[in-house]
DNA sequence: GGATGTGAATGTCTTCACAGCT
DNA sequence: AGCTGTGAAGACATTCACATCC
């Protein structure tokens, strides 16, 4: 099948259905391409990315053919091009606001990680209730108190929040979070979230991941 | 199928397949276990179950069904003796013994993170090589300096290794930690460690996160 | 009656294998 | 010749539906 440059959206329409497994792998890849692209590299095969991201050729390919064809047959796929089609493919061409919520260890590692304005999600500020955090900087963010969230949402316009508050607080949070205009949560509180239809949670529970380990320990 | 009370391993032996997604569903089902079981509650129905873990009452039956069969029909399940079969599955009968190696933000916060003790996952160190870091107090956990991590692992019985290094340490720690005999690895560095066999890793890598919300939000 | 436990059916993801370009 | 793109096959996971037991 053969598409014009940028109508990745043609098939974001017609087949939505892609799973979660698939789009992190194209994450993963899109971090190699950008490896190759660094040290000049102009080509790479389905081969060599399966090979780094610990998965088969097969899988790579299809995992692209969703979107579309952008390899050679007999070449490979053009780092730069692969990459840009990725980013467009992962919504990477645009920018994120982000507000994290709750400035404990984990909320604070979040602000301070460098990583992630690289990828173009920028921490806009962070929010929490303790008088010994309000008011601090980190890193250039300012933590203001949880109380003006929903006023700051109104304003500035921000498309992620980052909850990391004890779990008591984590719904209600979420809902000043969409309240707020907001797209997607990305979850540290060990609960479940009540959102309306249409808002993304992604949950991270790192003491499940332990467990996780712990049974893989048990059972060789 | 009838089971005898405590031979879980017979089924760890013959049936040792049994996916990630479960496994961390049980652990899931347990959380809840332990409120229902701080609150006084005796009984417990897969439906319940499902409802706060967003899953399906067929599903945590087939789940729980993979070890053996702990409900009585028309019941529910005892929420005090599923708990603990659950912990039994999981391994977590027993404590581990953790080291954190990197103590910049990630590696800090998982330091810090209080629920880790409380499900039997004991920090005994951390590890960096900035003299900044070195020599401070984490909440009672030494940051020691990394150089001598293979001979501390030699002294003290560790399980799992956390590593929240740079990337490029990241390889050279998974080796100590292998060599020093540790059975489980929770990978915070963007990239594949390489490992023997029988050495698990589990990979955490939050810029993956934000990039599957990030392709969430673009395509609705 | 009411909820479990489980084969069978269905659905989803991965791997195979090869036709089709370059 | 080499590597992609993709239907078809196979493996795996979830859901259905009902016999079974308390």
């Amino acid at each position: 099948m053969r598409l014009a440059r940028l109508d990745c959206e043609t098939f974001h329409n017609t087949m939505s259905k892609v799973s979660e497994s698939t789009v992190r792998r194209l994450s993963l890849y899109l971090r190699f391409l950008e490896e190759f692209e660094a040290h000049g590299t102009q080509t790479v095969s389905s081969e060599t990315l399966a090979r780094l991201g610990g998965t088969t050729s097969a899988q790579v390919r299809k995992d692209l053919s969703f979107f579309g064809s952008f390899g050679k047959r007999g070449l490979g796929y053009s780092v730069s091009e692969l990459a840009e089609r990725l980013r467009d493919i992962l919504g990477l061409q645009r920018s994120y606001g982000v507000v994290v919520v709750g400035a404990g260890k984990m909320g604070s590692a979040m602000v301070l990680h460098g990583g992630f304005a690289r990828r173009g999600f920028f921490v806009k500020a962070a929010y929490d209730v303790d008088e010994h955090a309000v008011g601090r900087q980190l890193n250039g963010v300012e933590v203001r108190h949880a109380d003006q969230l929903e006023r700051d949402l109104e304003r500035e316009s921000i498309d992620i929040g980052v909850i990391a508050t004890p779990p008591e607080a984590a719904q209600r949070i979420a809902e000043q979070l969409v309240q707020g205009g907001i797209k997607a949560i990305l979850n540290f509180a060990p609960v479940r979230l009540a959102v309306p239809e249409g808002v993304l949670v992604k949950d991270v529970n790192l003491s499940l991941e332990l467990e996780a380990l712990s049974y893989g320990i048990r059972n060789r």
